[in-house]
RNA sequence: GCCUCCAUAGCUCAGUCGGUAGAGCGCGUCCUUGGUAAGGACGAGGUCACCGGUUCAAAUCCGGUUGGAGGCUCCA
């Protein structure tokens, strides 16, 4: 919130807010970037709202950054016309983490250029230039774009609907902008270009490809400092990086991109992580299954996924010439599979809801260009259940099934998430079924988070093909957004492969179907834990737990009988018997983020003891051994297990 | 898939103007046997991603392939 001034009735009249506030408010003259009144955003070169309250918008608040970085994006577009005549200019916004500016270009930028448009942007900076905003008619902007050249803009002003539009004007540049900006360049400069990239054309690959350039900028150069320097530690506990440093998994391109190797510290992770979801499982009434890796075509073309997959997966596989048969897929979903399950018993009202789960590995062909570590791949194990239900069910297994992927991101501590409800886009023609069933089942959602008391976010569009989901999203250490667990409602699957149940009536009924995966995929799911614990997992998840660290030779054996103690326990436990320093060992377990280093030299062999070193607390001493191992049992113990 | 950048030892990276390779870490051997984040010495290890071209000569220049990184509406 910005501070509120108020304009005195009278002598003011005729006055530009810039100056006004420069007699008033000194302070806040000089941070300013732009002034609210009532909703609407004014330009400080505006006439001053003679009796009317000023909230004063400073550059260090959120909407002030996002005026300073849209008007340097504004300068950018400035610089890059002065260097590049021949660039169109035609989108420049302000985002989450600085602007960027996309330019129809005859030739890419290189990064070479990014330094050239800079220095001209400082100089620019250095030049003050007054930035003026004037009200010009649409339809001869539209015209004046024309013949400047730039179908770009003359598209987005024939998409406007009123009659004038707004242009800003700074020197030899202007732009059609709704603003409000800075009231000069001057006001700008702590600003970096950070990189550039190939955007098409309002994100339509159909469209021409514009050369964008990303930059951010802040207030003052301190800011900006501390951004870059927070976003080269976050690049730190990248899951890529701390994969291979960690030895967690390796994605080898002779077995192909996207296609990732679990190491056996890796595995064990996921192995922890699959023991404790399983456990909850049999609490909430599950049923494991396992399906094969392939299926027929045909059953992906009743299902919906072989056309609608086409372009995203494996080719079939085909081999009727030799044996005359049909060709088969390798599974893009686990649903098909799970319901073949459902069919092969007759199912009454007293045994639903079924819930089916299973660790079940899918097979999508992403495109090249989408690939990277564990977060986007092209064969991932999804933690799949498909429950059968009668439509009068549905409200509760919904909200219960809500319940255990908050149970299972609680438990992970991960609470830096949000929720999204995905809905169908009514104007698309890519989702499968009747829409009075769609209907239903986007109600079900939307009642669900209401009655959870839930916040979320409605994206139309987003919805599976053949059903709405709530989604649940996390953010990779550079910012990135990743859906994990989802639950969805289906009354499309059940009715394309037939499934019944017989009713309380006798009658043969339609059941509903949820999909759901708390994880979602464990590949992503790890990828992003790894981040989120920064590779330094808890105890029950780290992939040694201890290590022993005898001081010389002569206490080897009594670390081998420590290690057997806890081994026993069971604890994954290594005793670093190698001829190196114990400082060395010490270093070497930190880096390796092993929860437990125990040192063990004289006093410890003799009184049978370990010195408890913990990774984040450092030196606790002595503990007799009985003891530390019964507290290790604890923390080591698989969460509600 | 498309755009930019990148690929040198297991890992992180030097390598000038084209003249067939270097460091640190890791690994092996030996010395050292230590009290809470790197003890020392020696050694092994590279078809400079792959394929082709230019050149007397290519890690270096050019083209292609494969793989990696960032990006591909957070709307004027």
């Amino acid at each position: 919130m910005g501070v509120k001034v108020k304009v005195s009735d009278g002598e003011d009249a005729g006055r530009v807010i810039l100056s006004w506030l420069k007699q008033y408010h000194k302070e806040l003259a000089k941070t300013a970037v732009a002034v609210k009144v009532g909703e609407a955003l004014l330009d400080l070169t505006a006439p001053v709202p003679v009796g009317q309250e000023l909230e004063v918008i400073g550059g260090d608040e959120p909407l002030g950054l996002e005026i300073i970085r849209h008007s340097t994006s504004h300068l950018l577009a400035q610089a890059v016309l002065r260097l590049f005549p021949e660039a169109k200019p035609t989108i420049g916004p302000a985002i989450e983490s600085g602007f960027y500016y996309d330019f129809a270009m005859p030739r890419p930028f290189t990064d070479e250029d990014l330094g050239a448009i800079e220095a001209e942007m400082q100089k620019l900076v250095k030049q003050n230039q007054p930035i003026s905003r004037e009200e010009v008619d649409r339809a001869a902007c539209i015209v004046q774009y024309r013949e400047l050249g730039n179908p770009f803009k003359a598209e987005i002003l024939e998409e406007l609907p009123q009659p004038t539009v707004t242009l800003y004007r700074q020197g030899e540049f202007f732009d059609l902008c709704r603003g409000p900006h800075v009231p000069s360049t001057g006001r700008l400069g702590a600003f970096k270009l950070l990189s550039v990239a190939g955007a098409y054309w309002r994100g339509d690959e159909k469209r021409p490809m514009l050369q964008r350039i990303y930059g951010t900028a802040f207030p003052t150069k301190e800011a900006l400092e501390a951004y870059l320097t927070q976003r080269e530690e976050a690049k730190r506990r990248d899951h890529r990086r701390l994969g291979r440093e960690l030895g967690l998994f390796i994605i080898s391109p002779e077995v192909g991109a996207g296609l990732p190797l679990w190491m056996p510290k890796g595995a064990v992770v996921r192995y922890a992580l699959e023991t404790f979801l399983r456990g909850e499982l049999t609490r909430r009434g599950y049923s494991p299954v396992y399906t094969p890796h392939i299926g027929k075509l045909d059953l992906y073309r009743t299902s919906g996924h072989y056309p609608y997959y086409k372009d995203d997966q494996f080719p079939a596989i085909q081999f009727e010439e030799e044996r005359g048969e049909e060709g088969y897929l390798l599974k893009p979903m686990n649903c098909p599979h799970h319901i073949q399950i459902y069919k092969a018993e007759m199912h009454s009202y007293r045994d639903l809801p079924l819930r089916l789960a299973e660790f079940g590995t899918v097979y999508r062909y992403e495109q090249s260009g989408e690939l990277g570590g564990l977060t986007r791949v092209r064969g991932f194990t999804q933690d799949d259940a498909h429950i059968f239900l009668t439509p009068e069910q549905l409200d509760g297994e919904f909200k219960a099934t809500v319940g255990l992927i908050l149970y299972v991101l609680n438990t992970l501590e991960l609470s830096d998430f949000r929720v999204r409800v995905s809905l169908r886009d009514p104007n698309s023609d890519k989702y499968v079924g009747d829409p009075a069933n769609w209907e239903l089942a986007q109600a079900a959602i939307l009642k669900a988070v209401v009655d959870l008391d839930m916040d979320y976010t409605v994206a139309e569009g987003e919805a599976a093909f053949y059903g709405p989901k709530l989604d649940f999203l996390v953010r990779d250490s550079i910012g990135r957004e990743w859906q994990l667990g989802t639950v969805q409602v289906d009354y499309n699957l059940p009715q394309r492969f037939g499934l019944e149940y017989i009713g309380e009536d006798g009658q043969a009924h339609r059941p509903v179907m949820i999909h759901r995966a708390p994880f979602g995929s464990l590949e992503r799911f790890v990828g992003l834990l790894i981040e989120h614990y920064a590779g330094a997992f808890p105890v029950w998840m780290a992939p040694v737990q201890v290590v022993v660290i005898p001081i010389s030779e002569r206490h080897h054996d009594y670390a081998a009988q420590v290690a057997a103690t806890l081994r026993a326990l069971p604890a994954r436990v290594e005793v670093d018997a190698r001829s190196e320093s114990m400082k060395y060992k010490i270093r070497e377990a930190q880096l390796q983020k092993v929860p437990y280093m125990l040192v063990v030299g004289d006093k410890e062999a003799e009184a049978t003891t370990v010195g408890v070193r913990a990774l984040k607390t450092g030196d606790l001493g002595a503990l007799p051994l009985a003891e530390f191992a019964e507290q290790l049992k604890g923390e080591a113990a698989i969460p509600g297990g």
